[in-house]
RNA sequence: UGGGGUGUCGCCAAGCGGUAAGGCAUCGGCUUUUGGUGCCGACAUUCAGGGGUUCGAAUCCCUUCACCCCAUCCA
């Protein structure tokens, strides 16, 4: 299917490849603080599923650090999601508080490296130290405690003699560093609370950036991977495991974008701020992106799953639109379910020539989903419509019962309206019309045409329900605050009618109410004497149902982009650059380049020293040479043999394409050109009369593509040059090739 | 403002110097006793903007712009 892998996949399997790991172990490691959301299913499925995939091992490690704001209920509610999306952890549920004894033992370790300090200062002296973004911060004057002290401050933190805020255990690390985050970070705090698990056993917690590379490491996880927010804490990761000198391997961290989605809110701070101000129904609201939302409102694991696989794995901050998880779960349910009629707003209709009474036997499942199954639906004169199926002045294009169009009840018989009745403020409360006999479903021979078929339910049998029609938390797409709520996110309809197999004989738990929606039997409220369903989604309407939303149709302009300004040149730099565009004439966005750059510019010169060709010379190192000092510390290679190279250039013995391929193995070896060159035998073919034979086996292996050519698309000239050069390994001559390949389609 | 990250269709997202994948949404057509489903088709001359290198650039270089993250003893 999608055979291409997200960049996650694509570091684990070259890892993989590379024998760095034996095998991939990951985790997922929330914090048990609040319900996990649609988020965690994200990071849940990502986890589970690279290990999954690479044959690994994933572990559920609650991250309980911080003994004031966890709680166990939420480690049952952490457990429950990944186990309801169908994963298992590796062995038992980890707890990086299992840990504190080794996270305490290497802290002691840090210390007596003389990496670690007790600090002392308070917390506004803290803050103060630290300086801001543009301003570095300053060591505290307790940092140059021995490390005895330390030790034995260290200890007495531990052993709980001091009060809360006195003293911190901080690691030495740089307080001037541009990475705020590497300011000395702050590696436990002493905190007189009990933690739901270790009682009252520590008065000192370790912090998430000490703890949570640690107890990776100590679980023997391969690939640690987090959210974007985390980027600027992964040096502490690396300092952490690093300096500690620990036996490899150890894991290294990755980061992707974490899940939003529109109409809803996503971090735990609103999440709870709903629930506790009594906005929702709790935690398990079927309105809230929560797990525990999601499945009370009837979505099937399956369904959350296809979603975050279909949404994708990336760094970019995203904002996902609600109607791809409502595709998802739409898409789930449609095969799987069994459809049935409701009317969720009772019209009576009495047909005025049928007496008696019979039962219809429906199938539950519609021609396209290949399940059995039917039930009995009762018919008789007395029944009940949906009042939106009736319009007395119907607008054009409506398909359902009008005073001159019949509609066909469906899996029974044509209807005509004969009278319509109204009370005494003109609202319609009962049809009366006729039922044509020989127009029964499967039978019919009346001849007549309907437009469309609607559902219905008999009278007297017909149940009574509770529906919840459930619609978006909000109304704006990303909600600022609690104003943004949408007033209609929940309608309670008391009496709505079912047919009556669906309470008596419940063939399921989640239906199709046809026409309407998906619905699933509320696994708490329900009772069979007062049956509640909840709206998981309503089906998809086509443009011609819906109230024509009125098109907006505004042509976005193009946007004008203002361009800032441009840092002025130094004095030395704009010497250089005269030199450059006057003297060696060089072009002056090249010479730019150079010029600003006192490693390229030194470079460059040197290279002139040896091979006399300005331009080309600049160009190349302005541009490969210049991507080499960007991603590498120290080059391969020297002035002298980029000099050489383009010689080679020059005299033509090799194409610019060549130049590449040998410049990429100088990059990697530190070779001569010339060797390279010879050893792989890239002497450039420029003699038509070897080229030709090739392109003309290519044109006639694409015919295709040779149309589309003629056909005007230009384009794919850069296709059968690129399949050219394939063929010759890169050896042809390209300008050749080119003029060959366009001399020949033009034919 | 210093540092880190990200910009490819309305929304996600592939792509890693040789024809701009795919999904959602949207719009047509066919099928249909669900205005559902299914099927078929349309939907980026262009990759945030501007330059440069190259026979050839979304991909390499320079530069500008926009957005996100970092100054909790939270995670």
């Amino acid at each position: 299917m999608n055979k291409s892998k997200d960049f996650l996949r694509r570091i684990v399997q070259e890892d993989l490849n590379a024998g760095k790991y034996p095998q991939v172990h990951t985790r997922f490691p929330p914090e048990p603080n609040g319900f996990p959301h649609i988020g965690h299913a994200k990071s849940i499925t990502l986890n589970f599923g690279i290990a999954r995939d690479f044959q690994g091992l994933c572990n559920l490690r609650m991250d309980d650090t911080n003994p004031t704001t966890e709680d166990t209920a939420y480690v049952e509610a952490l457990k429950d999601a990944v186990e309801w999306l169908g994963f298992k952890w590796e062995g038992n549920v980890r707890f990086t508080s299992d840990y504190f004894p080794e996270i305490y033992a290497y802290a002691i370790e840090l210390i007596k490296m003389g990496k670690a300090y007790v600090d002392s200062l308070n917390d506004e002296e803290i803050r103060e130290y630290r300086g801001t973004v543009t301003q570095e911060g300053k060591r505290s004057k307790y940092a140059d405690r021995s490390i005895e002290e330390n030790l034995d401050l260290f200890e007495r933190m531990k052993n709980g003699e001091f009060p809360d805020g006195t003293h911190l255990l901080r690691a030495k690390i740089d307080m001037a560093a541009a990475n705020m985050k590497m300011r000395d970070p702050i590696l436990y705090r002493i905190r007189h609370a009990h933690h739901f698990r270790t009682g009252d056993s520590w008065a000192i917690y370790p912090l998430y950036d000490f703890a949570h590379c640690l107890s990776d490491y100590i679980e023997g996880i391969t690939h640690s991977f987090c959210t974007l927010e985390f980027e600027n804490n992964h040096d502490i990761y690396d300092w952490v495991l690093d300096t500690l000198n620990l036996t490899p391997p150890r894991p290294y961290q990755y980061e992707f974008a974490r899940l939003n989605i529109n109409y809803t809110v996503m971090s735990k701070r609103k999440l709870l701020e709903l629930v506790e101000k009594g906005i929702i129904n709790g935690w398990d609201d079927p309105r809230l992106p929560t797990i525990a939302g999601y499945k009370r409102r009837g979505y099937t694991p399956e369904s959350i799953l296809n979603f975050c696989e279909q949404i994708g794995i990336a760094k970019a901050n995203s904002m996902v639109d609600v109607a791809q998880l409502e595709f998802a779960i739409r898409d789930d349910l449609n095969t799987k379910v069994p459809r049935v009629m409701c009317v969720i707003n009772p019209l009576k209709v009495t047909i005025i020539n049928y007496e008696g009474s019979e039962e219809i036997e429906a199938s539950y499942y519609p021609h396209d989903v290949p399940k059995e199954g039917t039930r009995k639906l009762p018919f008789s004169k007395e029944i009940y419509i949906n009042k939106d199926d009736f319009s007395e002045n119907p607008p054009k294009g409506y398909f359902r019962l009008t005073p001159n169009q019949p509609v066909r009840l469906k899996y029974a018989y044509i209807i005509t309206c004969q009278e319509v009745i109204k009370d005494a403020n003109g609202d319609i409360i009962e049809i009366k019309a006729i039922y044509h006999p020989d127009s029964k479903s499967g039978s019919d021979s009346s001849g007549i045409k309907v437009k469309s078929a609607i559902q219905w339910v008999e009278a007297k049998s017909a149940k009574k329900v509770e529906l919840r029609l459930y619609d978006r938390l909000f109304k704006d797409e990303i909600p600022e605050g609690i104003e943004a709520i949408n007033p209609d996110s929940l309608k309670i309809i008391k009496d709505a009618l079912i047919e009556p197999a669906v309470i008596t004989d419940r063939p399921d738990e989640r239906f199709q109410f046809e026409r309407e929606g998906y619905f699933y039997a509320d696994p708490i409220d329900y009772h069979d004497g007062a049956p509640v369903f909840n709206k998981i989604v309503a089906l998809k309407e086509s443009s011609a149902k819906k109230k024509k939303a009125p098109k907006t149709a505004e042509r976005p302009s193009k946007k004008v982009q203002i361009d800032g300004e441009v840092t002025p040149m130094t004095a030395e730099e704009e010497t250089r650059f005269e030199y450059y565009t006057k003297e060696l004439k060089l072009n002056s966005e090249v010479a730019n380049t150079l010029a600003r750059d006192t490693k390229l510019s030194r470079f460059f010169q040197e290279a002139l020293k040896i091979h006399n060709s300005p331009i080309n010379l600049a160009n190349l190192i302005s541009n490969e040479v210049a991507r080499e000092f960007k991603q590498k510390e120290s080059l391969t290679f020297t002035p002298i043999q980029i000099a050489q190279l383009v010689k080679m250039i020059d005299e033509e013995t090799i194409s610019t394409k060549i130049a590449k391929e040998v410049f990429e193995a100088m990059s990697k070896s530190g070779e001569n050109p010339e060797k390279i060159v010879q050893e792989k035998g890239l002497i450039q073919i420029s003699d038509p009369a070897q080229i030709l034979p090739i392109i003309n086996d290519i044109i006639a292996k694409n015919p295709d593509n040779v149309a589309k050519y003629q056909a005007g698309n230009k384009k794919l000239l850069g296709f059968f040059v690129g399949q050219t050069l394939k063929a010759t390994g890169g050896k042809a001559n390209p300008k050749v090739v080119n003029e060959l390949v366009g001399k020949r389609l033009g034919e």
